[in-house]
Parts: structure tokens; C-alpha cells; sequence
DNA sequence: TTTTAATCGAGACGGTACGTCGGGTCTTCTG
DNA sequence: CAGAAGACCCGACGTACCGTCTCGATTAAAA
């Protein structure tokens, strides 16, 4: 009667999220490399076809691992300040992108994505848009305020804030650092600060 | 004096030539995707052992093959006038390495660098670094000739800039096109210029 | 002025001879795997062509090599019993065949053989023939002595002797030994004697 | 009596027969040389892996082959003559072994045993002594039945009527024919016949 | 309850590519 | 000019994953 079965079965949104889990701290541990549904499925004690049968795909289900990890709570505080607002919240996110869990399977997806333009319209989109849309918010109030000059192209302006940190983050081995953020800010200040 | 090294081997320069030709067309053809060592040998009607002779890892070999493609003149002019000099050396640049033969190597390396620190830290020291460096030799002659303020950091400016463009391209599907390159120089000089 | 290449260059038969050598011990320690020619180029210090040029094949080699090491040495002696003479004879040969140096490239033969009938007939004729014939010599004096039946077909009596022994040695893993002679010798003297 | 042993997979019968078939084919075709597993895997449109699963060597792939071929009844008549059955005998299982299917994976065990005792132990056992067994009965049968002497050591003779056939077969290029045969046995029956 | 249908682990399967090894030919350069 | 050194094409080695496909064994809902 003695039931050895190590692990009670659990169905469906349970094991899923399971499985997310186990690709997040695959990915922490081995890279991008090692991240084969094999070593997933291995990692999960699942039988393959139980990946399959979820995720049409490893982007798949990287996107999702990634979805779940990812911080929804990129909002700007107004303080009325708004330079120290953006780089308080350059290094938050910058950090959190960065570091566990994220930061592996972030890298993973931006690496697929080099090889396909779908996945990289959809990483744009669901991810990278939402850096660019918090700051845009934030600068535009700015503006709206009077602080920016009302001539400034905000939308690119947020795209070139956020570039230049990914920038840093994925093409070199630079830290994206408190000195980094402020050398950005300098710049996009004295670009449309009015005065 | 007496030199015991067995005399080093030259023979095999063309074939060298040739495979790193054959890594850029089949990169073209299937990207990222079919990129191995395989399928290089057989397009090349080559023994694998003869890749695996000239470089340790598929890693090697693509940055060779990058390395052979980089052929762009990323001299900047110095019409007097610093930014359609950027201008121009920006849409220059941008469509040498996006288009073919380095797009779609660059990318490929830039994919492996995702998982490989070191790729990461060779790749910009020895591509991404030389774009900077172009740049900031325009910006810093024009800073000396007084069209730039005394107080900007430059470097970091080139960083920026550099970085913004990349970003689109690599993780936008966005062209990085005049109107792009125009945004960003606004950005730039309206931060730097004098008056 | 020094001269540290590690060897003095050798040519010709001394080569050869070398070349020879090194086959036996080599499959003297590894036996029949691990006698590529490959391993013995690295062994022998030498190019492989050197190999090649002297022999056409593998085969050619180990033949060669059994050439060398094959004693000549193999006439029955004639002390008038007939039967101690081929005991003896046979212990003699057996001995010298199963052991070192010729043993291991006896069976690298015998096994490339199974797979080239060509091999197979240039075996028989240069090798086992000889065993058969020094046999059938002594015998052939016994049966002019009267010794054995007139009628006995001593030829084919001779290769069933030599075919007993060798189908021990080489098909099963009992040993060819004294008692193993002393069966057949049994069997030989049984048909074959006089009264 | 519980049985939690994971069930015991049937699953690949047909398949694996199938290998084996093929091996015999391949082997009937090319001989030893040709016989890559590779080559079998491409005859059979079957991953390599496949074959890699159910056999953890090529030589026991070819024990396998060797023996599902292995079907020549070897059961001696008893017709109350033993020459004539002995002849018949050696007659039917000398043409099955040499013949395909069995002929040429037979020979590639034999070679491949010349470089690994405990094959040559394994071939030993399962094949070579099944026909000296079959011989050694009848002659025991007609040993009791007065046909053959008392004192005969007939174990050991079985052996060398097995002996001096495969030493034919495998060693020299001469057929394994009627005369070959009835020398033998005239030599048997010289030897051991009472009268 | 009992049946039925979905779901699961496990892993077989045909593929493709990996990186290594040896075969036999051909080339370079040294002594 | 013979020789070591080894480049070269070829193809097999044994391994790892891919994505598809059975297997039986659970398990939850429907009957």
C-alpha cells in the first residue's frame, strides 16, 4: 500500500506553473545554453509531450517563463522631481531585468530573437514597449508641466533613454550603474530641460 | 635568433578565405538557423576537421567571418559641418551592418554573445568599440573647435548614440532610418551644442 | 649550433626495418585495435606517407611484419620416433605462434583476412602452407619407412593436424597445450600407424 | 509478488527484428567492411540511436544477427550408418554456415573475436559448440553401439572433425566439398572404427 | 459507483548536428 | 630528393536534442 511515488500528481495550471518555475531557475543556473526542453522536462520530471502540449515552441515557452517573472510594477513615481524619478526608476528596473529571475531567460528570448523577426516584433511589443511607454508617461506630464520644452520629440527621447541602456546591458560588459544612469540623464536633460 | 618553430603554415589562406566566404552567404541565406559547422562544410565541400582546424568553436569562426565583412570606411568627414558629418556616417554604418553580408553574421554573434560573457566583451572591444570611437573623434573636434560645449562627456555621448541605433535595430523592428538618425541628432545637439 | 631534432634521419631499409619493429610492438600491446596507421606513424615518428609509400595497405604492412618476425626456423627434427618428433614439433610452433612477437599480427591477419579472400589465399600460401608442409615432410619419411599405412592420404592428414591446432587457438579460449597435442597426436597415430 | 518493475517494453520487436535483417543483408552484400552502423541505420531509414539502444556494441548487434540466422537444424539422423550420417552432416551445416545469410556476419564475428577474447569465449559457447556437441552424440551413440572403439576419446575428436573443417573454411581458399569431407572421415573411421 | 476521457511519466522514434578519429592522398619545407 | 609533418576530403564514431508518436497508469468528470 506503501505509496513511493515521490511527487503527488498536480494538473494543469499548477503544472504549468511548475514548469515555468523550473525554466526560470534552468535558465539561472545554466544560461541560454543547457535551456533545452529536454533538460526542462528532465529538470521537471515531466514527460516531454507535457511541454509540447502547452507551448508550441521553446520561444514559446520562454515567453511565457518571462511573462511570468516580469515586474508589473515599472510605474514612475512623482515626486515632482523629475530627474531623480528617472533614475530611481532606471535603476529599479535595470536591476530587476538584470538580476534572478529575469535576467537569464531575458537574455534567452533576445537571443532567439536575433534569428526571428516575428519573435522580435512581439518582444518589442510586449516587453521593451513598456519601458519605453512608463518613461514616456512620466517625461510627457514633465512637459506638460513645463519643466521640458514643449518642442521635444518625447517618444523618441524615451526610445533613446531606454536604447542606451539596453545597450550597455546587452552588447557590453559595462555595469548599467548609478554613473551610467546620470550620464544619461545629463544629456537628455540638458537636450529639453526648459532653461 | 634560431628560430625552431616548424616554420608556420601558410597553406591554406585561400581555403581560409573561402570558408569564411561560405559562412557569410549561407548566414544571408538562413540566418542564424543553419548556421553549422555541418552545413558550412558541406557548402563548401569541406571536411569538418578542416573548421575544426582554424577554429576552436563556431563562435570563432563567425567572428572571423565578421571580422572579414567589416570592411566599411567608418571615417568620419569633416565637411566643417559636425552633424550632417554625423548624419551621414550614421546612415553609412547603419546600412552596412544591417545589411548583407554583416547583418546577418553580426547578429548570429550577437545571439552567441547572450550566453558568453567573454563573446560579449570581444565583440565590443573589437566591432561595437570602433563605432564609438569614430564618433567620438568627430564630436571631440568639434568640441574643440568650440561648436560642442567644454563641459559635455562626450564618450558617453557617443555611447548614447551609438547605443540608441542599435537598439532599434536589433531589438525593434522599427528601421533605423533618416528620420531615426534625425531624432537622435536633435536629441545630441540640442544637448550639446553651443547656443 | 645544436641539434635538438630527436632523432637522426634514418633512410631506406633501416627505416623500413623500424617501421616493422614498431608494428609488432604495437599490436603486441594493443593487439589488433589500435593498429591504425595513424598510431603507428605517431609511434614510429614518422609521416604517414613514409608508411604509405613502402606498403599499399594495411594488409601489406602486417604482412610484412608477420614476414619479419616469422622464424624460419620450423624443421622437424628426425630422431627416427615419429611421434615425439611432431609432439615436439607441434609445441615448438604453437608456442611461437601464440606469443609475442608474432601472435598479436598473426591475428590481425587472420582477422583481415575473414573480410579479403585475396588476403586469405596469400595467407595460407605464405604461412599456414608452411606448417602444413614441414609436417607432411616428416610424416611422408614415416610412411616411406613404413611407419604409416601406404594408403594413408598423409597430405590432407597434415592439414587436418594443423587445422585442429589452429581452430583452438584461434576459435575457442582453451589453451593449446601438451595434452591438447598429445589428444590429436592420438587420433593421428590411431588411423594412420602400422598396426 | 508485487511487480512494480515499469512493465517490460515490447514495443520494438518488430523493429529490432528488422536490424537484424538488415545487418544480415548489409553483410551478405559488403562483408565486414561496409557493416557501419551508420550503413545499417541509413538501409533500415532508422536513427542511429535506435540501434544504439538495443545493442551496446556493433559486435553485439552482429552476435544478435548471427544468431536469429542460426536456424540450420543441426540434429544428426541416426540411420544406423554413421559415416553417411556423419557425412550428410558436416555436408549441411558446412553449406549453411558458409552460404548467406549466416556466412558473412559469421565471418565479421570471427574477425572481430580476434581482438577480444571473451568474444571469442561468447562465440565459443554459443555457436562452435553446439556443432561439436551435435557430433560428439552421435559418435557416442555409435560408441555404445560397438561401432567406434571403447577407449576413444571422442569429445576431444569432435573437436577436430569441427576443427579441420572451419580451419578450411576460414584459413585457406579451398572448398569445404565432398572430399574434404570424406578425408575426414576416413581418418575418423581409420582411427576410432572397431575392425 | 462505475465508466469514460483526459492527462500524465516515460521514452521510442527518425532526424540533424555535434566534435573526434582514422583512412588514404597530396603538399610544403627541411636536412 | 627523401623524409617529417601534417593539411586535406571523406565518412564513421557515439552523444545530445529536436519534435512527433505511442504506451500504460492515474485521475477527474460523466453516467
Amino acid at each position: 500500500m506503501a505509496n513511493h511515488s515521490p511527487a503527488p500528481r498536480r494538473r494543469g495550471a499548477a503544472r504549468t506553473d511548475a514548469l515555468l518555475q523550473v525554466t526560470l531557475e534552468l535558465a539561472a543556473e545554466v544560461g541560454y545554453a543547457g535551456l533545452s526542453i529536454e533538460a526542462i522536462a528532465r529538470r521537471a520530471e515531466v514527460g516531454k509531450h507535457t511541454i509540447y502540449r502547452r507551448w508550441p515552441s521553446k520561444t514559446a515557452l520562454l515567453l511565457d517563463a518571462l511573462n511570468r517573472a516580469w515586474l508589473t510594477d515599472l510605474d514612475y513615481r512623482d515626486t515632482g522631481d523629475l530627474r531623480s524619478d528617472l533614475r530611481e526608476q532606471f535603476l529599479r528596473s535595470t536591476s530587476a531585468l538584470t538580476g534572478s529571475p529575469i535576467g537569464p531567460v531575458y537574455r534567452a528570448v533576445i537571443a532567439e530573437a536575433q534569428s526571428d523577426p516575428a519573435l522580435r516584433e512581439t518582444l518589442h511589443q510586449r516587453f521593451l514597449r513598456t519601458a519605453e511607454h512608463s518613461t514616456l508617461e512620466r517625461v510627457t506630464r514633465a512637459q506638460q508641466a513645463g519643466e521640458l520644452r514643449a518642442d521635444a520629440d518625447l517618444a523618441f527621447a524615451a526610445e533613446v533613454l531606454c536604447g542606451a541602456l539596453y545597450y550597455r546591458h546587452l552588447l557590453t560588459t559595462l555595469p548599467v550603474d548609478e554613473s551610467a544612469v546620470d550620464g544619461l540623464l545629463d544629456m537628455f536633460m540638458a537636450a529639453y530641460a526648459t532653461r
